[in-house]
DNA sequence: CCAATCTTCCAGAGATTATTGGACTATAGT
DNA sequence: ACTATAGTCCAATAATCTCTGGAAGATTGG
């Protein structure tokens, strides 16, 4: 074969790993799954895909290597092959934010108004270990259980207000879910917020958390890793 | 809008970086982009692409505002917008190498054979501090003179052999070139060596020497930046 | 064994993308 | 002004991708 041919092919070959990154269905497949592992349904769900649809792209991804499967009974689960993989999605996050200009009106539109003051992570810790805040892990639950902030405590945002009761009224709540561009802790904030609570929202997510190599704490063991 | 809307419009930004990044051409061109600026038809001639198709390619990464452009008469030079966008070329490429089994042999046939011992960063540093290796840089000159490894000589692929006698005999030589899966530096290696010289490869190329963010000299002025 | 559930496979319609050649624009030099 | 060069724009074809609905495979529980 010429140089050119074998030189084609190697890029062919990272061109998979581009192609796997091309759809915003994917994407969000990715985001999803740099939480913990999930079934086909419960991802075709939350990301609003038929699930032949979302069974196609779960196989893209897994020819590209991204994603691998567990299979457990009649249910199969999907995972990311490794946290190198989440850690390109989230960089490509980044480039996005840098350069697209486009990206801030949108995530503004879906996020809502940057209310209220965001945390970030050092400021968290310095609090945390001033033992002025309480955190709140508003994911789902199996989200929180397949890793989570140590010393955080699991309110899915579905539960937050039932549960405002249960939380001290005298500290401060700090809100985090997914990532910088979850929905999730913004509408925990602004619920709290309307109920007179002093609540902030962690600038950035589990994502970004788990990318800055922070500990993680995984199912209710608050346990350092 | 629809939350569903908004959240769609999101990742569809996301999806401008992935899309930009699902070509082979265009990862050849970032690829070359990464190492300085340059041309249309100068990016075209070295990817084996027509004029018209690279034109193309350039403005989908443009639109995707990885690459912007500099006009200088007739001429328009691609540039990265940022070094991140070199990062983020650098960890697909690394994520490719980690889960492709394909990517192996695809290399190797590009490549040609692991033949010699190849050195990395800290030992270059190392042997190049204890003055025992002379560093060539095999690039085309123009990418010397964009960016090199402080201390190294540009020593051009097609040059080499015209030069063997210019290079001292009694030390060793380490050739580098553009990044891991660039055929220059194994080449020049291999001319080296037919010639009975001690020469070596530095493991990564000056893709991987920016990303670990060490210091880079311009021009034809040593200094560290 | 049958029924129900979860997932994948398949085929077709519709949309998007890649490549090519030819025309067009802008600039520099004569 | 005229010509040559570099690059982009345009239109058409071919190829690829996405989504959908229906069928088929696998597994569990009755």
């Amino acid at each position: 074969m010429s140089r050119r041919a074998d030189k084609d092919a190697l890029f062919e070959q990272f061109a998979r790993i581009g192609k796997a990154l091309a759809s915003p269905k994917r994407l969000e497949l990715l985001d999803l799954l740099a939480q913990g592992e999930r079934t086909v349904e419960s991802l075709a769900r939350t990301a609003n895909l038929g699930v032949t649809t979302c069974s196609a792209h779960l196989q893209t991804l897994k020819q590209a290597h991204l994603v691998t499967t567990r299979k457990d009974g009649v249910r199969v689960h999907y995972r990311l092959t490794g946290p190198d993989v989440a850690a390109l999605y989230g960089h490509l996050q980044e480039v996005a934010a840098t350069h697209l200009s486009d990206l801030q009106p949108a995530a503004r539109a879906y996020l809502g108004p940057e209310d209220t003051e965001a945390v970030d992570r050092d400021e968290l810790l310095r609090r945390a270990r001033a033992g002025q805040v309480t955190v709140i892990d508003v994911r789902p639950a199996e989200e929180y259980a397949a890793g989570h902030i140590p010393g955080a405590v699991s309110v899915p945002l579905a539960e937050l207000a039932d549960r405002l009761d249960t939380l001290p009224a005298d500290r401060q709540i700090v809100a985090y879910c997914r990532g910088a561009y979850c929905v999730m802790a913004h509408d925990a904030v602004r619920r709290l917020r309307a109920d007179g609570r002093p609540a902030a929202r962690l600038r950035h997510g589990m994502l970004e958390w788990r990318l800055a190599d922070l500990p993680v704490a995984t199912a209710f063991a608050d346990d350092v890793a």
